[in-house]
DNA sequence: AGGGCACACGATCACGTTACCAAGCGGGGC
DNA sequence: GCCCCGCTTGGTAACGTGATCGTGTGCCCT
């Protein structure tokens, strides 16, 4: 006990026992043993569990920084996995987060709506945020981006440089988020009233593939003049099929990208550039507050949810 | 007994039983803990405590996207944290890693050489994998990137297309890779002869203040022609201000850029660049090798170093 | 019938920690 | 001198789990 006392904290120990238990500690290599002081304390691991989908897009690096400032600030570590969009992948995380008796969850879910979080298990056991795309049938705070209104804006710019034949490059069967940017795109079309070809409909996911169709629609016959690309991966595909296009045609008109999500260097690449950004990291941070909120009995009852706002800049 | 013979595999428990105990584990939202399972069986934990210096940087998301990838192939997952180059944030993370019984760590270390790890006292207690920088007094595996030749072989390609006055960007005081990359930068200049000019030395870490200095340096009289960037970060400042100059400054020789590490879309841009780069997720992946082959008790009782390769481009 | 054996299941304890309680000691007030 | 109080210190139990062992049951072989 004595030691015990000693290690957090030294309340009610003479100082010059303190000195020697220290010391004994040190010679020893002593260190408290986490795992034992929680299962005798049901006190909180300190411990956050992320899950991501892709951690080795930047995006998501600057989200989990965003997290984990936030975490550090509240004397919490996170647990951090890689679900690669795989939904049995998810469970394997959420399952074992659970079993390591974090506090909180932050997840990006995996695609397709298969999101093992839809059954409820873990939700209910343990606080949740849920960040980037909403999962159907499972109430918690949730951070969203304004897909919608960012994909309006985007491509209401785009039309109104006078592009009427637009495609876009996306995975909506699989990703939600890509499903809502696509809504958003599609509402804009018709607001000016202009259809859409689904034969412009690339069903892309990284930047190869994303390279691949642009570069095939620009070769194919009555191409798009603009492409609508819904995340940083397939923008950078796009930039690289443009450019090269560019360099293979010199004289004809450039084609016009709307990104979602910036890309580092984009801008000075001199193709015309509509990008609806939004801050990864401020967003992980968000995310991270409304969880700590929630732990600390501060947040109603009711789930919130927020939207982050996007901006669009023109290069 | 019977519950928990039941959740790890049955083995001795009736079928009809199992189905019991597993409807009512589902109805009570049972899930065996982790912690005190680690407390009695002194069994591993199945964590890998990972810390760098920077999770925002894209290079470091790969970097952790190894570890991961490599991690979930071996059942561990990985605590990551994050150290901000403060020495004093590193040490709470390895106790906090301590404390909670990673099995093995793989860490970069804190700049300036303050590492904490030099004092040793995490060390010795449990596997460990030093990335990208070496600490004085620590002998554990390390996995290296090949700075000084990379950077000669860089260099030298700048000095054979003629440039013969060339800055250096990168904080040689704070950070040890800029330093051996410094190394090669000097000892590449001086086997043809030159000197290197200590005025073209520009202490920068991101890219902001590395696009002042280069946009200073190119402002000034007998501006260099070349400049030599530490990392992606500076890569980025300076692609930025070398752009700007090109525009501003038609006609005039585009300065050209040597940069340790690549950036994505950088081969676009229309400067002469010369990437020495490395493939950080492969870094990862070997680290974490690395680290579960001694786990596994497979490594040779003295401490390894691997060197990874670095290839120069030419855009 | 008796012995042996495989299987099913629970009682007990230990893992490293801390909450709680009890005991010892010294000082101050009456 | 006595009591009470505060500080220091250690004994004990309990957290949730699994290794070990003992007991009970049913089957097969002789």
């Amino acid at each position: 006990m004595t030691v015990s006392r000693t290690m957090s904290g030294g309340r009610n120990v003479r100082p010059e026992v303190q000195v020697r238990v220290r010391a004994a500690a040190d010679q020893l290599g002593y260190r408290p043993n986490q795992s034992a002081r929680n299962t005798r304390l049901r006190r909180p691991t300190g411990l956050i569990g992320v899950a991501v989908t892709n951690l080795g897009n930047p995006y998501y690096g600057q989200f989990a920084l965003g997290i984990e400032d936030v975490a550090a600030q509240n004397g919490r570590h996170i647990l951090i996995g890689n679900t690669r969009e795989d939904p049995s992948r998810e469970r394997e995380l959420l399952d074992d987060f659970a079993g390591r008796q974090v506090e909180g969850l932050i997840i990006v879910p995996a695609g397709n709506g298969l999101s093992v979080l839809g059954e409820g298990q873990v939700t209910s056991s343990m606080p949740l945020v849920l960040a980037t795309r909403a999962v159907q049938g499972v109430r918690s705070d949730t951070v969203l981006v304004d897909d919608v209104g960012g994909a309006v804006a985007g491509t209401t710019a785009l039309i109104d440089d006078g592009h009427s034949r637009v495609a876009f490059l996306g995975d909506i069967s699989g990703i939600p988020t890509a499903r809502r940017r696509f809504e958003g795109f599609n509402s804009a079309l018709d607001a000016r009233g202009l259809g859409f070809d689904e034969s412009l409909l690339y069903s892309v996911r990284d930047a190869d593939s994303a390279l691949q169709a642009v570069a095939g629609s620009l070769g194919g016959h009555n191409p798009p003049t603009a492409f609508f690309s819904t995340n940083n991966r397939t923008t950078v595909g796009a930039l690289r099929a443009v450019w090269n296009h560019r360099r293979n045609h010199p004289g004809l008109e450039v084609p016009a990208i709307a990104s979602f999500d910036d890309v580092e260097l984009a801008d000075l690449l001199d193709v015309p550039l509509t990008v609806m950004s939004h801050d990864p990291r401020a967003l992980g941070a968000q995310a991270a507050r409304m969880l700590f909120e929630r732990l600390a009995g501060d947040a109603p009852s009711e789930p919130r949810t927020i939207s982050m706002p996007v901006t669009v800049q023109r290069y």
